[in-house]
RNA sequence: GCCCCCUUAGCUCAGUAGGAUAGAGCACAUGAUUCCUAAUCAUGGGGCCGCAAGUUCGAAUCUUGCAGGGGGCACCA
């Protein structure tokens, strides 16, 4: 990579550094690519930029990868590459694969990744949609990057929701009995609920309907929480996202971690005792105010529980714990942090990543949604009517902290020249084109000796430039945990290809033009895939 | 009242460890297919980067103030 060749450069003028910045230059008269390199060291080392670019170029020695090497505007150092190289790198990117588009930065550091957790008191919606998807791609990116990364759900089976949600099945239930009884207030009202107290009746039949919820609490709360997080489990897997590990919050209580992490807070000096409840010292450790931990009713707060849950996660030795938070969650961040400087870590592990809200419109008018009335539009919905590959793909497009407009008419009628379709169809073309030359007997073999001085179109040489600058692209991804940049990554390489495939004949050319082309073919299907991949979207062979 | 995020083309959004003449898709207009997939390609119009000041060789990007939109400030989860 290029990189390693400008710090390998500014090693050699007694610069240390360990990153450095490449990019395509604005336009392609410039330069194939660019670093404004000497400009940002400029202030540091107070010499001017130019006379910083000049002692870089000179330290460059590399004769066989570069046309030319320029000073331009105000300090950018513009290169050129000869064609030999850009061939020799592309057979590279064949040969090597994926050892080539995943430079291995994370050296099999331990990275635990925790998204979703919705509470399983319902379906999932929109909103956990693109948590999913977000923390699915940081996961798949993180661990081409060869770091080790778990994902975890982090499932809130103890507390009042599903507390809740057992009672508001349980009132259901005995309607059916007819034994009514009150609806809790803030109860969940939605369809499932009856259908879960229908469920109940014809398994079990009158055996509850004399009974108060005391009573049978225990049984309704366990039935009802659990065949909602089945349908979560279902749901999230219908939207192609996996996880390794599902820690309940219950058995944080039962096994005794609850009680234990704050035992520890307490031998610190940190847990103390007022108005008759349990508070933990956050001030002491940057937060606003201190926070209750057991209310004067004995109940644990479910900061209780995400105490011990994030000292456990930290015990479990990750070098780096990433959460996947809604933005409503913010304010929760200091309390977090101030546990785990608390509990004697390192607050620098904890990375969370803030998904802002998503706005369902349907035709331009925002859907309303009342869970009260168990009035929503949920994922499963939104996966039936608009598809799976394209709603992970819009919610890859956007930053996750930038609010989301989700318009399921626009998003469908767009639908035959949507991104993810223009993407989509390059690979299919090119697989189609493979098919072909099969047909025509075409020997599709590619090696190191390859001709590939054929490729020389502007077309051809820009898809190559491309197709090499993706380690670049996904290092940065991984850098700033923003797959995104995958997608619009994605978008400019097939922009280049079909101009390509509109302007330039591949399978009617000599045989040589006609394997150099192929194999430039291999490389783009490979680098797409790879991408769409990560991005977890699919990659249909016909379309 | 305090805190966080957002404001870029008609619409949806990229671009921010400060860099060259600010980009893409959609929409709109015109044109392209006897030929490997037209879900494609070519051309065109479109911009006080919310407003104002500051920092400096240079600001969409950093700082401050203001305006608009969203969210958060519980012994709720």
């Amino acid at each position: 990579m290029i990189e390693d060749i400008l710090l390998k450069a500014l090693k050699k003028i007694g610069i240390e550094a360990d990153f450095v910045e490449v990019e395509f230059p604005r336009h392609e008269a410039l330069g194939d690519i660019s670093t404004p390199l000497a400009m940002l060291l400029a202030k540091k080392l107070r010499k001017n930029p130019s006379a910083i670019a000049d002692s870089i170029i000179a330290a460059i020695d590399e004769p066989e990868i570069f046309n030319s090497i320029e000073k331009a505007g105000a300090g950018f150092i513009n290169f050129r590459f000869k064609p030999s190289y850009l061939c020799a790198e592309l057979k590279k990117l064949y040969s090597e694969g994926t050892d080539y588009l995943r430079p291995n930065i994370g050296k099999g550091k331990k990275i635990q990744i925790e998204f979703v957790s919705a509470n399983p008191t319902g379906p999932l919606h929109l909103g956990h949609g693109r948590g999913a998807a977000l923390g699915a791609a940081v996961a798949n990116l993180l661990s081409a990057a060869g770091y080790s990364v778990e994902r975890e759900f982090y499932v809130n089976d103890a507390g009042r929701q599903v507390k809740l949600l057992g009672e508001s099945v349980f009132a259901r239930y005995k309607a059916i009995t007819n034994t009514p009884c009150d609806f809790p207030q803030d109860g969940y009202r939605g369809d499932y609920v009856d259908e879960l107290a229908g469920e109940i009746y014809k398994a079990q039949g009158e055996k509850f309907s004399h009974a108060n919820f005391d009573e049978a609490s225990e049984y309704f709360i366990d039935c009802a929480y659990k065949a909602m997080l089945a349908e979560i489990k279902k749901d999230l897997s219908d939207f192609g996202v996996e996880f390794d590990r599902w820690q309940s919050e219950k058995e944080l209580f039962k096994d005794g971690t609850v009680t234990k992490s704050i035992d520890a807070l307490r031998d610190k000096g940190f847990i103390y005792e007022q108005d008759g409840a349990v508070w933990f010292k956050a001030t002491a450790f940057g937060d606003e105010k201190d926070r209750v931990l057991i209310k004067t009713d004995g109940q644990y707060t479910y900061f209780a529980s995400d105490i011990a849950y994030h000292v456990l996660k930290l015990n479990r030795g990750f070098d780096e714990l990433i959460n996947i938070w809604g933005a409503d969650h913010h304010g929760y961040i200091p309390r977090i942090r101030a546990v785990i400087k608390a509990a004697g870590g390192d607050d620098n592990k904890l990375v969370v990543l803030l998904v802002q809200m998503v706005m369902l419109l349907r035709g331009g008018v925002p859907v309303q949604m009342s869970k009260r009335a168990g009035e929503y539009v949920t994922l499963r919905d939104i996966i039936k009517d608009v598809g799976r590959d394209i709603t992970r793909f819009i919610f890859l497009t956007r930053r996750p902290d930038s609010q989301l407009e989700f318009d399921m008419e626009a998003v469908k009628q767009e639908s035959p020249e949507n991104p993810v379709y223009y993407i989509q169809y390059a690979y299919a073309r090119i697989n189609s084109v493979f098919e072909k030359a099969q047909e025509r007997q075409i020997p599709i073999s590619f090696d190191s000796a390859t001709d590939l001085t054929g490729l020389s179109a502007p077309e051809e040489l820009q898809l190559i430039k491309k197709l090499i600058f993706y380690p670049t692209t996904f290092l940065n991804a991984v850098r700033t945990r923003e797959p995104h940049r995958i997608t619009f990554y994605l978008q400019e390489l097939a922009g280049l290809f079909h101009p390509f495939y509109y302007k330039h004949r591949i399978l009617d050319e000599e045989e040589t033009l006609t394997l150099a082309r192929l194999m430039l073919c291999a490389c783009v299907k490979i680098v797409i895939g790879e991408g769409l991949n990560i991005l977890g979207v699919s990659t249909p062979d016909k379309m």
